[in-house]
RNA sequence: GGGUAGGUACCGAAGUGGCCAAACGGGGCAGACUGUAAAUCUGCUGGGCUCCGCCCUACGGAGGUUCGAAUCCUUCCCUGCCCA
């Protein structure tokens, strides 16, 4: 039924950071070998933020593994610890999500992480199921488990403990209800991005304190932006969505720096270690063009995340827009309201919301970012005649077909 | 509860009655150059307008003093640190 132990530890290991305690994983595995059950591999997801991204699919991918392994892959969307908010950053509170938001945010959760994840092989669990009916007994019975020196070794509260920054009271709870989960589920092995790790750590001593048997963790790396420095988040704007279109991803890719070429070859298109291995021997060496890696790196997370024919397609709209500054293939197209015909260049610009603001559109036309029919413009006021279409381009990647009504 | 230091734009941080839409740095955006990389150089970085000028909103919230406030007063909220 289940591959042999060495084939799983191999491809469990495989591109992980951490995988502790390594023995009881294996003995984890031998019993489940024996017993011919599958193990409960336990991921969290975050439905206050709803939007999954490239950097989320490294632990997706992961999972996956597990699932094709045999195992049963148990996520647990974090609905009632998303209607406290979730306190991670500063000072700024986040909204408050009522019950309802956290229902369609955890669908689409859900929708997304099913291009990665096997449906079948899947068990959907919602936290608030045991955390909601918990009273205070049950909090402080929880909390009597742990100690404020334990929770302030956790890297980000020490941290913040010693800059001044502010801790709230149901931040250091935090990991405490995560690992309740863990005890709640009876998961074998937990996954998380290293920034985890902690939590993880907790889920542990909670299910012991319950009488549960410990669960495994495996850390995965938190991969890069595309900005090549901060982690990749939506908030900075560094992301690749895993919802984006082809060309979307092919030129978000590119962009990437090339130090990270590798780390998205392993990570992002979750390629063998191997071909890694082989890539990164390339480049250094010199007989590899860190382009065309980043090309075939490209093409691979397409593919992955769509499928082959958009791989290639994105590759060859790429090479034709960006080398034979060509126009790409799908241009939105717009209609505008006008009095007769003709509008001025900053209206069209905000009104096609091609630009936030007329202020800032100005300053784009100015600084000569803004192309109509292939023509740079740069005078702001000047009236456009829409009664046939035209083509506006805006800064690198900006095209939209606009149109009188 | 007592003491003390603070809350300024995306972030950090100046400014302590008019010259402040707010220095400086980072970040971001755009242009040139490129491999939509890096590095470099240049410009921009609250919003609107009848656009070389005018108007609105903005320095934690609300009031007030003043011809005029981020800057002074009152009050409220929030945070750090020390003491209890």
């Amino acid at each position: 039924m289940f591959p042999s132990l060495n084939e799983q530890m191999d491809l469990i290991r495989s591109g992980a950071i951490e995988v502790l305690p390594e023995e009881e994983l294996v003995k984890k595995i031998e019993k489940s070998i024996k017993t011919n059950k599958p193990m409960r591999i336990k991921l969290g997801a975050d439905p206050s933020r709803p939007d999954l991204h490239i950097g989320h699919a490294v632990v997706l991918n992961k999972l996956r593994q597990f699932q094709d392994l045999g195992h049963t892959a148990v996520l647990i969307i974090g609905d009632f610890t998303a209607m406290i908010g979730d306190p991670t950053g500063k000072s700024k509170t986040r909204p408050q999500l009522t019950i309802e938001e956290t229902k369609v945010n955890g669908q689409s959760y859900l929708d997304q992480a099913g291009i990665i994840l096997d449906k079948s092989k899947m068990e959907v669990r919602h936290n608030s199921e045991w955390l909601s009916s918990m009273n205070f007994n049950d909090v402080i019975k929880l909390c009597a488990q742990y100690t404020v020196a334990q929770l302030l070794e956790r890297d980000d509260f020490s941290k913040r403990y010693k800059s001044g920054t502010p801790i709230s009271m149901h931040e250091l709870l935090y990991p405490l209800a995560q690992a309740m989960d863990s005890a709640a589920i009876e998961s074998d092995v937990e996954l998380g991005g290293t920034d985890q790790k902690f939590n993880l750590m907790v889920g542990r001593d909670i299910q012991r304190a319950y009488g549960k048997e410990p669960q495994c963790i495996l850390t995965m790396p938190i991969l890069e932006g595309t900005d090549g420095v901060n982690k990749m988040s939506k908030s900075l704007d560094n992301y690749i969505a895993l919802t984006d279109v082809p060309s979307e991803i092919f030129g978000k890719v590119m962009s990437i720096p090339d130090e990270l070429i590798p780390r998205y070859l392993q990570y992002a298109a979750f390629a063998s270690e191997d071909e890694v291995k082989q890539m990164e021997e390339g480049l250094k060496d010199g007989s590899v063009h860190p382009r065309n890696a980043k090309v075939d790196t490209a093409i691979r997370i397409v593919s992955k995340y769509h499928n082959e024919e958009a791989g290639k397609a994105a590759f060859e709209e790429f090479e034709r827009v960006f080398k034979n500054k060509d126009i790409p293939d799908n241009i939105d197209e717009m209609e505008i309201e006008t009095e007769d015909g003709t509008e001025g260049l900053l209206n069209i610009l905000a009104k096609t919301k091609l630009i936030p603001s007329k202020k800032e559109a100005k300053r784009m036309v100015e600084q000569g970012a803004v192309s109509i029919d292939g023509e740079k413009t740069d005078d702001p006021f000047a009236a456009i005649d829409l009664k046939e279409q035209k083509l506006f381009k805006v800064g690198k990647r900006k095209f939209l077909y606009v149109k009188s009504k």
